[in-house]
DNA sequence: GCATATTGTACGTTAAAACGCACGGAAGGT
DNA sequence: ACCTTCCGTGCGTTTTAACGTACAATATGC
């Protein structure tokens, strides 16, 4: 349930006093909590208050984050490489319904080209070519994009990409969903 | 003295809930905690234990942080921008209030360091390395991360990024605003 | 006008955080 | 052996977080 909280809290809090060489006496002076409290919460027999836990935190010196293990879900893709396809797709963020967003990175060969149908009203399409030239179709015509250069637009519709210069074309696709 | 932690929940709490369009009773029925505790909180009348804010962080789908109002007392120099050619930054998009989306491309020089105070509650960065190898802050710690690799966090929580490589350092910065 | 939800707050009780103190164990000194 | 000192834990009490319910507001409907 939630006491996987208590748990990191404990082992943070038992890491950062031992670091410094506290005994849970020392440590209680420094902080101005009963050492019988610290070390309660370091067996993880109970679940500070964030004022205490505060009042910890500035007696250590550190920021409250520093007890808290930081639940900021990074992850991290390594890149696809494309072997002899003509294609490759490398999704470097999942659709995250929070954000509306999700992001690839693609790669086409040499004249290779791809159609998308149209997707639902209101989507966004971000380009931004980091290597190679490449044409974008949207609406009724086609739009150049160098390399460095990016591009918004509907996605409402249908659209699609094409390599139009003489090496690998690179370039990542930033979707957003309303 | 350390009532101002309980402050910053307090304010963070209401500020989060009613921008749901949330009750008091709804977000009860969210979060797992009684609806009268919650109203005490929010009046800064008592202080949570982590684990009760846990559950109201996570019945949110907010990380803890976002109640916290980190970090106080963290080394954040900020860089002249421009001035020095040690860094350069590039924007790719402008902030789109449909999308919630701004994006940018980054360049550092070997060495280069910068730090980025707190961004309102819900924000997140995504970061993508198409060049050299750099390390992002996040939380209470530095995460790696080499040319082609990508990470995702919460940007409501003191941050920065640096060059740890022997070249520059190119990466796309998208940052999406709830 | 009178009902009927819906909102946030106040009250009384229970569970638990937090305190102070005392205890057993381990390390070091004489 | 001994005494001393420091460590962490257990115990009893006080404080308070947390709960459930009832209440006074403010709207919406009939």
């Amino acid at each position: 349930m939630s006491d996987f909280i208590n748990e990191t809290v404990a082992t943070q809090l038992k890491k950062n006093r031992t670091g410094k060489g506290w005994s849970l006496d020392v440590a209680s002076q420094h902080c101005g909590v009963s050492k019988a409290m610290l070390g309660q919460i370091e067996r993880g027999e109970s679940s500070p208050t964030i004022a205490k836990l505060w009042k910890i935190a500035t007696g250590f010196n550190l920021p409250l984050s520093a007890f808290l293990g930081v639940n900021n879900e990074q992850t991290s893709h390594i890149q696809g490489l494309l072997a002899d396809k003509k294609v490759s797709i490398n999704t470097l963020f999942e659709f995250d319904k929070h954000t509306g967003i999700e992001m690839f990175e693609l790669c086409f060969a040499i004249g290779h080209e791809q159609y998308s149908e149209a997707h639902q009203t209101g989507v966004l399409e971000h380009i931004v070519v980091t290597c190679g030239e490449m044409e974008y179709f949207c609406g009724d015509q086609w739009h150049r994009l160098n390399t460095g250069e990016s591009a918004k637009f509907n996605a409402d519709q249908a659209h699609g990409y094409r390599n139009v210069g003489n090496d690998l074309l690179r370039f990542f696709n930033i979707i957003h969903y309303p």
